[in-house]
DNA sequence: CGCACCATGTAAAAGGTTACATGATTGA
DNA sequence: TCAATCATGTAACCTTTTACATGGTGCG
């Protein structure tokens, strides 16, 4: 039930088309979200059948026409409620953990290759959660800016460092789990 | 596609009926995967198909029967492959994540309360985990104890410490956000 | 003209959740 | 006899992934 919240969280910063949606949500696995093109499309639909956005039909060109859509006041306050609502705990599902609980059951070397290929995936996630933090910090970025427009000068430090906060964390937790990893390449090296 | 593989990996410690893997993977948040009922039988069923793992009837009082689950060296092969497999890095889909980026736009209290009810379940989470973690490392659990019978014992250390090291990872994850919530309060709590 | 990008959809399949359904056994 | 636990399944629904499908626009 939460890809409509992130939605709107998007579309609180500025009206956007499903297709800058896309390109936010898409591939890189590197936000806080990922969803595929063919999730958002009806996503957005349902969405304005629910009214908490509206779309508006752009012309780009002579005939393709873009839909663009705003967060409603239904919206915000939709968004605001479920901001502030504590969630349910999603169950644990880590592969990864599942492999490591089993490594004892291949050979060393197995186990450190797939080790080692999380830590570079993780060393690449801790870089770019920190540079993603540090533009926040200076509200160096488009939508940060944007969000900034439509509130008191007085409230923005406090807006950056928050968004900044989550990206901490992300860091945080990359770095956590690169030392865990380590310490799993030094036990399989352990003699028996 | 891994549920089938955590389940070799638990049919690796000794052979198992459905209803005992339901109760493994119940509910518990707590366990390293999780899964309802529904998925397990009839997952147990496809693996037998695919001979993964075989399973045997046996009668329970009068006219009640169980199907013990046994894993087979087809499944046991596959498993040990699985293991070694670096798998794709899983798209970050963290709703609280989403929820402490649009913190701004509610009042501090509604954000604390929300922070708060993670914290204190992810305190659960790390006693859970610690402990679990010395149980290992004691070799007091039983899954353990059937797996070490069927290894030599000069390997019996490694598996304990190679297990107790993804709860030991579980525990610091789990004082990596308790630590990233803390200082979301502090955050919040600042005069903006 | 051709290529990169803009723009929006549908369909099928897999994985996961919740609810429904049924009955046997064990022990107090 | 009653309750807790043993034991196994199905059905409906939702979310997510992968793939297919189509065409316009802007620029060099």
């Amino acid at each position: 039930m939460s890809l409509p919240h992130v939605l709107l969280g998007v579309l609180e910063a500025r009206p956007m088309s499903g297709y800058e949606l896309t390109q936010l949500f898409g591939a890189s696995t590197r936000w806080v979200w990922s969803a595929p093109q063919s999730q958002i499309y009806p996503a957005l639909k349902k969405m304005e059948e629910n009214g908490l956005i509206q779309g508006e039909e752009q012309q780009r060109g002579t005939r393709m026409t873009r839909t663009v859509y705003t967060i409603t006041d239904a919206g915000l306050s939709e968004l605001k409620e479920w901001i502030g609502t504590p969630l349910p705990i999603p169950p644990s599902r880590d592969a990864l953990e599942v492999q490591a609980l089993y490594f004892d059951l291949v050979p060393a070397e197995s186990a450190k290759r797939v080790l080692k290929e999380f830590i570079s995936e993780q060393e690449e996630a801790l870089d770019h959660a920190e540079a993603h933090q540090a533009r926040l910090l200076a509200k160096d970025t488009e939508l940060l800016r944007e969000r900034m427009t439509k509130r008191p000068p007085d409230q923005h430090d406090r807006m950056a460092r928050l968004k900044a906060h989550v990206f901490a964390g992300h860091a945080a937790m990359a770095r956590t789990r690169i030392a865990w990893a380590q310490e799993g390449l030094r036990l399989l090296d352990d003699a028996n």
